[in-house]
DNA sequence: GATGAATGAGCCTTCATTCAT
DNA sequence: CATGAATGAAGGCTCATTCAT
């Protein structure tokens, strides 16, 4: 289950010498902070490598282009986000457990990282380029990490088995991406963390009483 | 409670002239389409003139700038599809019908819409350039309106106060925004309003049942 | 057998308007000044605007590159070479007045359009640059020329039958071409067109004794 | 006569180590067919390295700059002719052998060093570099033996004084260049060495009818 | 001597925007 | 009002060359 993440942490091959792997993680570091600042559209090349203390052209030597270094963002740090979740999670039992810690350190995740947070929900996830199969990968595995957590609560039998876990995962990654993109955008609500615990609560309610196959409704107009 | 989106109807002024105003609207469809298939950032003026059939120059006629066009496409475009509720919810009675066609028609429009959905849900709505005003204005709207109809179904009785509406307007809001990106940018569902019946009917099932509340947890790490 | 070069005469179409015309000569014609000076590899964007008095960004009004330049160079000036041999090939007679005049002319014409003769003789022709097909055509034409002259000659009985005519098309431009390379390059001879009297006069004389079929030699190591 | 090119055999006086002598040559050798493939003026010094197998930098280590390389290019394989010739016209007897061999043998070494042949008569030759005294030098040499044997072959009796050997050799060296580039270019003729013997035939026929003084001939206009 | 890494100077090209007609 | 043409300001990217180890 955890292992789908990991592919992202593989390093450039490049990245031997250590003054390379500093390099190479200082130009991705003032990247996130200048595409934060100014949005990846708008964002200079010039200032990535002002902010990150480096001349123009040894940008070049670490990525090939603009694009490149925008690709790396999500890659990157989405890779960090699932370590630290792969830590946390060992010390926990169930899959209801650790479910709601996935949730719960997604927002937390990005409230700690919000320059990172900017750039992934913002820019690179409603994106057209997350079209570009490693970083689309990269996203596709955090849905597949819900997924599977759900399937496991299932044969557990925390919870009855979901008809439709699909649209569960688009429920879940929704809410919490809304949040997150709010509390981004006008910082509301102003105590991020404290709102999240009770949503993340209810969102796992859903789990307890999955979709009821009504009637089908459709408007009369 | 529809007023609010009303604001966004009125035209600029310039747009008297019937042939002004084929031009003014003309140029807002072709940056829509422009917009949609190469991204705001990398949409050329020069693009949208060609597309519009009209002079390079003459854009300048209507609008002041790029950035301007891309303001008016989220304003002009969600005042259609106000309207459109608007004349539909007349003939619902309760605010659990009208509600439930808010959420529907949420995603049909973008359905049949496709190319202002990606501008919106993919470039607009989540950059940084909702922080101008009108943009904001007329994107909040969105929200309040929903805030609104659950309000008008706690006063009717159709299901319990909600004590964190602000929360499940998150969830609403959120889920039907994944959902519908997941479509543009994937195609999946197939069959998006085939999808979206039952996960609206979920998402309403919510208020019967809202946010209990537990004791706080927090993961233990 | 004329208007086999006239193809190259055809202007640009966006070239109606005469501000226009002008702007797109003024550059071509810097263009053929800068080549020369430094070489077309060497050239810059800027120097070519500098030179022709213009903006740099103009110059892409009517050239979409550098390259676009390069090889408009031949091109353009290749047709004037051919209207001045047309008009003069009018008022002569035979084929070997006209074989004459065409080979001198081509001497002339490099002497008196030196920058051009330097972009073409020094850089374009024997550059890899030729099989760009509208160059090569181009310069293709020269040749066919000279073959065409050489056959309307024997037809007219000025000289026998040539078994080779390829073969003395070859020496004929070789001999011109090293004779203005070598002018172009050292200054000598001194008195260009006094040399070139003799040069092309000796060359015709082959015409009269062309190749016999002597015995086939081959060095003997 | 044969000393003149020799020159070109002095090798550079860091050249003593074995391994440095192979680096040097390698290089020199990668140069040759990198700049044939890409023209000079594109060819990348990291290309070179490349194809020579040296890391980059090493380059410097015998070279002190681009242009440096590109002007070993035409002084090293020249002194390979050379010395090719040198040995095979050791056992010859005439002039006249000697001469017919000098020119089939430029041709034959072009078509078997087809990569040093299209830099050197594509790029080089032609190219104003060859300012360059070095290369000028070594360069000249090439007419200055042609010169020699005509005149040497005047004084044995093979041929008639030539009243103008400068014109005489402007006419063989363009008829050779000419044939080659036209080879190089387009592969024309398909048998290179069978057009080339009957075409140093004719033109070593020209030495027995040299230069008739006729009445100075000028076009009319 | 060999080399990986660094870098400064430069150049081509793009476009939003203006303006004269 | 309409528009063809012009242009200033920028920015991405390349590469020859150097240098510390």
């Amino acid at each position: 289950m955890l292992q789908a993440l990991e592919r992202g942490r593989a390093q450039s091959p490049k990245a031997k010498q250590s003054r390379s792997r500093d390099r190479h993680a200082e130009i991705l570091s003032a990247a996130v902070r200048v595409f934060a600042r100014d949005g990846i559209a708008r964002a200079r090349i010039a200032d990535i490598a002002a902010e990150a203390g480096v001349p123009l052209s040894s940008v070049y030597d670490y990525y090939d282009s603009k694009e490149d270094i925008a690709y790396a963002v999500p890659i990157a740090q989405t890779s960090e986000f699932v370590a630290e979740f792969h830590a946390k999670a060992l010390k926990l039992e169930g899959a209801d457990e650790r479910l709601y810690l996935f949730m719960w350190l997604t927002v937390d995740f990005a409230r700690r990282h919000q320059d990172w947070a900017r750039t992934l929900y913002l820019e690179v996830w409603p994106s057209v380029m997350v079209n570009k199969t490693r970083v689309k990968d990269s996203l596709d595995d955090f849905g597949r990490i819900m997924y599977t957590l759900i399937q496991d609560g299932e044969q557990a039998g925390l919870w009855p088995a979901d008809p439709n876990r699909y649209q569960t995962v688009t429920i879940f990654i929704g809410s919490l991406s809304q949040m997150i993109i709010t509390w981004l955008l006008y910082k509301r609500p102003r105590q991020l963390m404290k709102a999240t615990a009770p949503l993340v609560q209810r969102l796992m309610g859903l789990l307890q009483t999955s979709a009821p196959v009504i009637e089908q409704r459709r408007p009369k107009n």
